[in-house]
DNA sequence: ATAATTACTACAAGGATACTAGGATATGGG
DNA sequence: CCCATATCCTAGTATCCTTGTAGTAATTAT
């Protein structure tokens, strides 16, 4: 009955969830045409702007968003919304997802004498295909019911 | 290239793979039918036994081994391989799978307004179905090629 | 008895996460 | 040209979880 224990198990990452909720946000303010400022974002998500801008710097980096500085500058898309996936985002966050350290040849030198690696191949392979099949724009037209919200 | 970082995102505790591999060793030496002592798996699998103790102890509490005390004592399984699952080993380490703090109601106040929690639902379901799916018994079986290793 | 082996509890080192802080740099509007 | 507004960049830090280690008690086959 007691699961209040904060467990890390399979845990996607506060700065992966922030990301992807943050992304959302500026989508949904108008981000895929016109900075936003990350104030904005920060305020609507109630998250802290100094993270969001360390969030924000690394999407730079792997061209999910483009930034312009200066007044009236902020955010905005670097690619369609439709090319962006959760999987992408999440590598930009923290690197590719893990599962185990040892499902590699490299990185375990128990490798080649353990019979079960192929179960943690499996694993990651699963959770890749889902978070690759899912991107910002399906995050948009879930909100919207299914309908597409563009209005051109 | 640089991805040597330890990430934890979204990764299995040492503490479940140590569980799942151990147990798979004990029934590969013949614990479904007699007790094997702890120091035969830690030594087998190279884990420390005192972990090892901690693990086995756990998996006791959720019936998944039993243990016999004393010389000649030692820990079998404490129900068909068959019926052990994966994620069932993975519940007594750790306890459910996480994914995420947020996509319940209770533990998180954004809950209402967001609009993606449907997303980390998702995915703890494609993950629990894994991991549900795969028993004790099917590792045996794909250590021995697919043969059933049944030798009654 | 005694050696073997589980049962139980407490504690410690290390590392990653989730931030906070402070400044440098650039830019549009007055 | 100023200045408010923003991004850009680098450090530092508290907290918590993980991954063990250690010691001791209880139990049982021989
Ligand atoms: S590959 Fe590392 S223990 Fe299985
Ligand atoms: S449910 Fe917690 S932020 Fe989405």
């Amino acid at each position: 009955m007691t699961f209040e224990k904060k467990l890390r198990n399979m845990k996607i990452t506060t700065k992966s969830r922030y990301a992807i909720r943050s992304i959302f946000a500026l989508v949904l303010m108008g981000g895929d045409k016109q900075p936003i400022a990350l104030t904005q974002i920060a305020e609507h998500e109630d998250i802290s702007r100094k993270y969001l801008e360390q969030i924000f710097m690394k999407l730079k980096k792997s061209k999910i968003v483009e930034g312009s500085r200066g007044a009236q500058g902020g955010y905005m898309l670097g690619k369609p919304a439709k090319s962006i996936s959760l999987k992408e985002v999440i590598y930009a966050m923290d690197g590719p997802v893990k599962i185990a350290d040892c499902h590699q040849e490299e990185t375990c030198d128990n490798f080649s004498s353990c019979g079960i690696n192929w179960l943690w191949s499996g694993l990651k392979e699963t959770v890749d295909n889902y978070l690759d099949n899912i991107t910002i724009d399906d995050l948009k037209r879930q909100a919207f019911g299914g309908k597409d919200a563009d209005i051109s």
